[in-house]
DNA sequence: GATATAATGTGAAAAACATCACATAAATCT
DNA sequence: AGATTTATGTGATGTTTTTCACATTATATC
């Protein structure tokens, strides 16, 4: 069991209830959520049973609670804070993403060379990399995104680690060598686009079959 | 069966291949792509095996053959032209992404209401909005990026299905409204960084256990 | 207060997925 | 040419994940 599908699952029902939050509901359901995001309500209740979620029998599931729960499970009760390595158009894109805006994610700072070129004002501070080091100890930051290119990838890699960060998100091309003890979520946008092909593909033929 | 693991581990045979043909190999074995990417020999040959690709005993497989072959089988023969829309910090990352450039994917165009405010010379030809419709019509583009605000990205959705569009990848963070025939894949980069969260945690306590 | 209803929670069954074990065939060696 | 080695290909097996079926209980209704 490495509970990756259900971290996502979990990740996913957090999203829903967010939304259901703001839009002032207080109470719901597994079929509420199902509807929400298609996954079949039955394994969100074995989801819930397994992390030892408990809701009411008949009265479902107080909205506020629910998210408190979820976010606990998912170690994001408070706002994590994550440093941003590479400051390019990825990077830059990356800082204004809504979805850290609202959510439980905050990149505190960024770093990348062309610190004194930035032509518009950053939306988080950014410093040389040679900073990092102390950055990183001054802010006991755990996390980070890499989005810088290919060729120093690796190497950037290597120095976080040795500065304690063990969670990665990873934006370039590469493969990186990685210790057992790191975590590296590989976004590979090719590999993405490339099932998106696969599956209007497929669905391509079946239209052709049925005709 | 859906095969959407099977997908994602073709597409990472696939980009393993490209690799073994760059440094100029010639002949592959299950157990090299295994120690490239992790995935058990076996896997491999059992996934081969369901999509009737087959190897020489003993002599493992052509590196080239292999590649075309698993081309074959993804869709992407040849390059796939897809449309970008929205040309802010997130799309030029992306007509900037190395592994586009590399791979199977070609961003043709961008489309983005802000054409002429374009300060750097493009990666790509920019269009308003407005010429989207002719531009499909004319290119036969059959998948696009959404890289828009999240305010116009059901609407932006919406129009290119309109127009024929059915393969999405869509990076705002909302959920779209999708019609069974469309497939969209959602990257979403905050569950992401909460899956790595989650995972850092989890090793975190179970170091802690170990003490 | 008893009955009906609408949800949860979970053991059991089914399905999907990954691994194993080994028969098979091509290449190499003697 | 025959024996040996090395890697494939796949049926059988094991494991994980999902779905089903239904017992349970809180709320609502009469």
């Amino acid at each position: 069991m490495n509970f990756k599908n259900h971290v996502t699952r979990l990740s996913q029902y957090k999203a829903a209830l967010e939304r259901m939050d703001n839009e002032g509901n207080e109470k719901t359901h597994a079929e509420t959520i199902s509807s929400f995001i298609g996954i079949p309500a039955t394994q969100i209740r074995k989801d819930f049973s397994l992390f030892g979620i408990r809701g009411n029998k008949r009265g479902g599931y107080v909205v506020k609670d629910l998210l408190a729960e979820l976010k606990g499970i998912l170690g994001i009760d408070e706002k994590i804070p994550v440093v941003l390595i590479g400051y390019g158009h990825l990077g830059k894109a990356l800082t204004r993403y809504p979805g850290f805006h609202k959510g439980s994610i905050r990149i505190i700072a960024a770093f990348d060379p062309a610190v004194g070129a930035l032509s518009n004002q950053p939306t988080v501070p950014v410093f040389p990399p040679a900073s990092i080091p102390t950055f990183l100890k001054k802010n006991g930051v755990k996390h980070a995104i890499l989005a810088v290119p290919d060729d120093v990838a690796q190497e950037m890699f290597d120095k976080l680690y040795m500065h304690g960060i063990r969670g990665f998100i990873n934006f370039s091309s590469i493969p990186l060598n990685v210790p057992a003890d790191a975590y590296v979520n590989n976004v590979d946008l090719e590999l993405e686009l490339e099932t998106v092909v696969f599956y209007t593909r497929e669905s391509e033929k079946n239209e052709q079959k049925e005709t």
